[in-house]
RNA sequence: UGGGGCGUAGCCAAGCGGUACGGCAGCGGAUUUUGAUUCCGCCAUGCGGAGGUUCGAUCCCUCCCGCCCCAACCA
């Protein structure tokens, strides 16, 4: 029963809805969908959308999803690009099994189908210039008008076009167009462009051809050899499909698939458009595909968002026909909600200020427990080392306090955690009048952190010995562009945020990590995720050395007293 | 009268003729050795607008308004 394989509960919608509908009736036996990616750039957070909806509902349904790269356009498309959307889908947790396909394995069939298209009158080779069939295809409001070579017999198409094919002519000196209709109120069938003459070598199929298809005449083709029975894409091939249906009516294909669209993930403060992802690769605006920064399923990862927030994410979004801009807060959240329940706890000072306990023997040392996740037992507890000089956050202190500001100041008693009760005495500062140095007092009753006469105080801080200190760079990762709708007034490259990448490099992490991360990258495992408490989730990032560590901000934690500090002040 | 879509809260998004699910954001409050987490409460008399059909309309009809996509030998 088709019924059997009903999507439960969780997210249902308009798609999911056809495909349930068209199970239930019989007009499909089993479901098959497929993500086709060009392996013209990375994947990215927009493509995560598409990745889930296909290889989602195939899961759900009982169906399988093949992995089709659409590799019909070798000028701009790379072995090292195909490489890169297979690592990240299947990162993402989805997995094609043997269904991995290419546009080019379809080639032959392809070049056979044009020549049925010819031979039946639909099809024929035109000699036009760019510029001139330009000129001839009309306006949105103007009828095209027919190309002078339109009414070529078919001998004469079917000459030239396995000449096309022979490598005889030029780049750009014929094509081969499909014959409907020039005045057509839908562009995509003023006699579309089927095949072009590109003497370029392509990563599969090498020199075998000169000419290549377009996407149009490649992909509802290879949807009906793969048998995929829901072809789901974005919005802007909407009006693609009555050329996508033309072809499947014309041509003796093996199956019928049919052509569904959703809208495309839109995300405020960045930009899901691949010609500008890559622009800002090419020109260097960040340092590769798979910089912290950027909205690629590669970037997100090396940030440390984990694949099933990512997931989450989409599911979170929903699907839907409506052009949307989703606000990034929602995917912060989704990111701290997977990454709260995961993450183990570590400390780490980002901006260090030196804490001297004057009363604290000089010299002395002493390992305290701290808990690695404070809602799992089960992740245990590591040993965190305490001594005479510590360093403080920065901006834990505040030698006048602002109002409701309860960390650090002088007279002010807060706890060390896992430590010690600590009273500021005073501080020390430099020529410049900078404070570098706080003087304070620990109370020895209080190991552990609470006092036998049951005082409380109000704030907590993290803390590093230094001692204990490993130097290490921190990256925080803010939004690569200032506005929520970058490039809205024209040049997208400049709403780009110079300070999209902050570099704190005199920060100090707990020796703890030293060893974590060296075993992961000894064990060739990735690296983890980590919460450093107070501030937010880190991961270590591949330009980690020995000498020192360097971790990139996946997301800040929520900061309710940012926001009050910044409205009150 | 080019063609094709879409309008439900600040942002997503359910709803399919019976009286507006949910999430994020925001705002209160409780708990807290992370100003985190968690927990409680508040947040559309209203569904782009105007008519109409109906006992009853976000849902059906008509007109209007607004927004998005399409004129690559890209996908």
């Amino acid at each position: 029963m088709a019924s059997d394989t009903a999507a439960t509960d969780a997210g249902r919608d308009f798609i999911r809805d056809i495909i349930q509908s068209d199970l239930d009736a019989g007009r499909v036996q089993g479901l098959v969908t497929r993500f086709p990616p060009e392996p013209n750039g990375y994947l990215h957070i927009g493509h995560a959308k598409s990745i889930c909806l296909n290889f989602g509902v195939a899961e759900e349904f009982g169906g399988r999803c093949h992995l089709r790269f659409d590799d019909t356009n070798p000028a701009k498309e790379e072995q090292a690009f195909i490489d890169a959307i297979m690592r990240d889908v299947r990162w993402l947790g989805f997995d094609w099994g043997v269904h991995l396909y290419h546009a080019s394995d379809y080639f032959e069939q392809l070049y056979d189908w044009a020549v049925h298209l010819i031979r039946t009158g639909c099809a024929y080779v035109d000699d036009l210039p760019v510029d001139e069939m330009r000129a001839m295809r009309g306006t949105l409001t103007e009828p095209g008008r027919d190309s002078p070579y339109r009414n070529r017999s078919v001998d004469e198409n079917l000459d030239l076009f396995a000449r096309m094919r022979a490598g005889e002519f030029p780049n750009g000196a014929r094509v081969l167009r499909a014959k409907i209709d020039m005045a057509a109120g839908n562009m995509n069938l003023r006699d579309p462009v089927l095949y072009r003459i590109l003497h370029t070598e392509h990563p599969r199929t090498g020199t075998a051809w000169c000419i290549y298809p377009n996407y149009d005449f490649a992909h509802g083709q290879s949807d009906a050899i793969e048998h995929v029975t829901h072809s789901l894409c974005t919005l802007e091939f909407e009006d693609h499909r009555p050329l996508y249906d033309w072809f499947l009516d014309n041509l003796p294909v093996p199956s019928r698939p049919r052509q569904y669209e959703f809208a495309r993930l839109n995300i405020a403060y960045t930009v899901l458009s691949k010609r500008t992802l890559t622009e800002l690769v090419r020109q260097q605006k960040v340092r590769g595909w798979d910089d912290p920064r950027m909205p690629t399923i590669a970037g997100l990862r090396r940030r440390g968002v984990p694949p099933e927030a990512l997931r989450e994410f989409v599911r979170k979004i929903g699907m839907a026909r409506a052009a949307s801009v989703v606000d990034i807060a929602l995917f912060d959240f989704t990111v701290r909600e997977h990454l709260n329940a995961s993450a183990q706890r570590r400390m780490a000072v980002l901006r260090p200020l030196k804490l001297v306990i004057e009363n604290y023997p000089e010299g002395q040392t002493e390992a305290l427990t701290a808990i690695n996740h404070p809602d799992k037992p089960e992740a245990g507890t590591r040993e965190v080392t305490f001594g005479r000089e510590i360093y403080v956050e920065r901006e834990d202190f505040m030698e006048v306090p602002a109002k409701g500001f309860f960390r650090l100041s002088p007279g002010r008693e807060v706890r060390l955690r896992y430590a010690y009760l600590v009273t500021c005495r005073s501080v020390v500062k430099d020529a410049a009048g900078e404070v570098v140095e706080l003087r304070c007092t620990y109370d020895p009753e209080t190991r552990g952190g609470n006092a036998p006469d049951g005082r409380k105080v109000k704030a907590t801080l993290h803390w590093v010995a230094t001692a204990d200190a490993v130097p290490a760079e921190i990256r925080l990762i803010n939004h690569l562009f200032t506005r929520p709708d970058p490039g809205a007034d024209g040049d997208i490259m400049a709403d780009l945020n110079p300070e999209s990448l902050e570099v704190l490099s005199g920060a100090v992490v707990e020796s703890d990590l030293l060893g974590e991360v060296i075993n992961r990258k000894s064990a060739r495992l990735e690296p983890e995720t980590y919460q450093f408490e107070r501030q937010g989730y880190f991961r270590m990032d591949p330009d980690s050395t020995g000498e020192k560590l360097v971790f990139n901000r996946t997301v800040g934690l929520r900061d309710t007293w940012a926001k009050v500090a910044a409205s009150g002040g």
